[in-house]
DNA sequence: TAGTTAAGTGTACAGGTGTTCGCTGAATTG
DNA sequence: CAATTCAGCGAACACCTGTACACTTAACTA
């Protein structure tokens, strides 16, 4: 056999990733989170840390990564339940809601670092963000002929209040979340209208 | 004479606030910010700043209403901008760009705490963000005739992206900054012509 | 099987942290 | 003028931090 030793390495280092992940509370975010406290309750002595990762940021790092992963997944996931059910809004409302009540430690993270204290954090978290916004623009120029400047902006606006509202998500007992969840809804609305509206308009603009 | 003492008491107490304020930039948050840091700026032993807050979390709270005056001055410039000049969406965004581009301390705290790890800070953001939706709500319902559900509902949505646009803009290059302050009026477009579109419909039911 | 590689360890060090305590000296009071 | 108050200080405390270094020991290689 060749491989106990790579396995059991990576072993650890799943074990300081999901040490990491269970430290990163309400009360307790990555920059007061220390390499100790990581390697104690990952069972391992302070200085193995160093085997893993060169420091904390790039243990951080690639927590962001990886919660990229789970969030590419989401997207996969609403957009199969969106050919089958239809309502393209409610659907990925519910699919993100969804994932934010799953995974609040990894979301945490992202909200966090995206205004946090290092660039290369800031900038991994506006690459996640991106995605969706790229790949939701590209659907709305597919879908409703929208130009490309009108799609952005439009895409950019409905990500940036679900993504809020998860965030605001977070704390709020179950009712306040259905509230909030159905403002959300009503929110997109307003503005996929209005966007809708506004493109019609410049359109007739056109043909005169 | 009596006023000297408390007076001087006074002073020193800001030049910790402002100690604070200047060790917030990108790179420093106030998490990772030493009571002892703090000290040093101001030019007191760590052991006076027990003299004027209890700890940190007490100074920080004081910062997070000191930009509370800040922001209610900033609404008062908009509110009489608007009556002089018209345009709501326009005369909004660019008190508030202005603002985020002279305090950018101040908005980094906000904008960080609103996410923070102290419950305490939390809830003092959101208060100040409050402020601004209710009396935006306010106004839709005064102005547009709005039922207060949705007027509350529109409101949030606009809160939402213009103080999440003054984060992004926070680090971009002035060209950039332009860009996304062009496409954030456009996104409040958006979102108040769908809501005016919307209401209308539910009046036209409800005839009916 | 003998030699090498490398994950994990324990000790040690220098430096930062919050906070307690007893003190000083000037402003304030009566 | 004498007594009191109190902002600011310096020393000392216990504690936690990241990291360098030399080591063990089990897995791998040739």
């Amino acid at each position: 056999m060749a491989e106990t030793r790579a396995l059991q390495k990576e072993k650890t280092r799943q074990a300081i990733i999901e040490a990491a992940l269970t430290q990163l509370t309400a009360e307790h975010g990555f920059s007061n989170l220390s390499l100790r406290e990581v390697a104690r309750e990952a069972g391992i002595a302070p200085t193995s840390f160093y085997r893993h990762f060169a420091d904390m940021e790039e243990l951080g790092l690639t927590l962001v990564d990886e919660s990229g992963v789970t969030l590419r997944q989401l997207m996969r996931k609403a957009r199969k339940r969106i050919e089958k059910k239809g309502s393209v809004i409610n659907t990925s409302v519910d699919t993100f809601m969804e994932f934010v009540q799953k995974n609040p430690n990894i979301f945490r993270l992202l909200l966090r670092e995206r205004s946090g204290t290092s660039a290369a954090f800031r900038d991994a978290v506006a690459r996640e963000i991106n995605h969706f916004k790229d790949e939701l623009t590209d659907y709305l120029i597919f879908e409703n002929n929208y130009p490309q400047d009108h799609a952005y902006a439009l895409a950019e606006g409905l990500v940036t209040l679900v993504f809020n509202s998860g965030a605001d998500s977070l704390d709020l007992p179950k009712q306040k979340q259905n509230e909030l969840q159905q403002r959300l809804k009503k929110q997109l609305q307003f503005i996929a209208i209005g966007a809708t509206a506004l493109n019609e308009n410049n359109m007739q603009g056109d043909k005169r």
